[in-house]
DNA sequence: TGTACATCAGTGAACGCGCGTTCACTGATGTAC
DNA sequence: TGTACATCAGTGAACGCGCGTTCACTGATGTAC
């Protein structure tokens, strides 16, 4: 059964939600360490003081929003990994996937690229604690695939930053692609995983 | 013959050079968009007015710092690139190059790593412009190689992007890495290109 | 259902503070003769 | 070498402004009976 929030908490989400959006959209052309709270509560219409029922700091509002930006990312990354075919339809898949996040939550993934190595410390952590998940998951998923007979553990952990990294690497990327160049971008962040992809197929091999 | 500057004009330099050095270890702990004209002087000893002697503005400064902290690295880069020796000798070379240089100047990498995505277009733009001459010059250098037979020009770029993502990876990860840690991030740098080096000997291979 | 009291999300005034920028200035350095 | 004037890096006072945070408050919603 949904259970139905009452009527002062409906409106306390609401309220938060309005300051976690009009958050994202500040943070576009500015880093966190320099948006202030009466901007946001500015630009969401409601008095300065009502940012302390939701949140103690801007950067506390900032650990909310990479939990906002990744903390659903897990289901999609895992089915994508699961899903069978060859090496050549998983690529493409991938990158299409990547693609699609970025245009359906464009301001996310600026967030998420910026904040990575930004001024504020709990952000990067939580940023880098979400990341080294993904990592983990990646792995796993990895060493479920016969092709990684024989791969050891670390091994593995090593192909899997290079994957995490180079999808965040595309992502960002294709944040500041201009429309006409998609096709060029896409076609060349697969040709890189097929590069990776044949550098994992001959992976100690005795040649 | 070296030119000596005249007292004013050494000056002068000293107390830029001072508000770059001052401005780069302020900006360990926060942004370049929240990093104030008043913080940077006071940290000098000058008065905020002296300043604008130097730059219009900390984004101006910026765009300077972007300078300081890769200008100098193009020779490196060629110098290591155009190095004989086989493909595990490059590879430990090419990390060995990264680990010192992130241990010579750590300020300026992080500075990289955190505006490279960072609040500030135009020190934004810079540091696309700067690791932008270093894929090129990656790709040059790799066109001159006999490995490299065959390969179009499009599929070099990709490559050398490959390698200039992975420098910059590598080199934001140093960074944050525990002492103890050093040998193991070091080993997975040299796994990791050495997989993509693998990939590119086997790039186009009927198989 | 109705009443009396408790809770608490959002308000609005007030505070002290540091910010970026302007301006006229000073005095050491540079230059012309 | 000495003198007279020009340059200009750095000064210090002043400005208006927006910031984060505090506090006592209001009034709609929730709860107990």
């Amino acid at each position: 059964m949904s259970h139905t929030l009452g009527i002062r908490q409906a409106q306390k989400q609401k309220t938060r939600q309005a300051l976690l959006d009009a958050a994202l959209e500040l943070l576009e052309e500015q880093s966190l360490s320099s948006l202030g709270l009466r901007e946001v509560t500015r630009a969401v219409g409601v008095a300065p003081t009502a940012f302390y029922r939701h949140f103690d700091s801007t950067a506390d509002l900032g650990v909310a929003l990479v939990e906002e930006a990744l903390g659903s990312l897990h289901g999609v990354i895992r089915e994508t990994l699961a899903a069978t075919g060859d090496s050549e339809e998983r690529i493409a898949r991938a990158v299409e996937l990547i693609v699609r996040h970025v245009d359906a939550y464009p301001a996310h993934v600026r967030f998420i690229a910026r904040e990575r190595h930004g001024g504020v410390q709990r952000v990067r952590e939580a940023i880098g604690a979400q990341l080294g998940q993904f990592t983990e998951e990646v792995r796993d998923a990895l060493a479920l695939d016969p092709e990684s007979a024989g791969w050891s553990t670390d091994d593995l952990l090593m192909l899997a930053r290079l994957y995490v990294d180079h999808m965040v690497m595309t992502a960002s990327e294709f944040l500041v692609t201009a429309d006409r160049d998609r096709d060029r971008m896409r076609d060349l962040a697969e040709r890189q995983m097929r590069l990776v992809s044949l550098g994992r197929r001959h992976w100690r091999d005795p040649s």
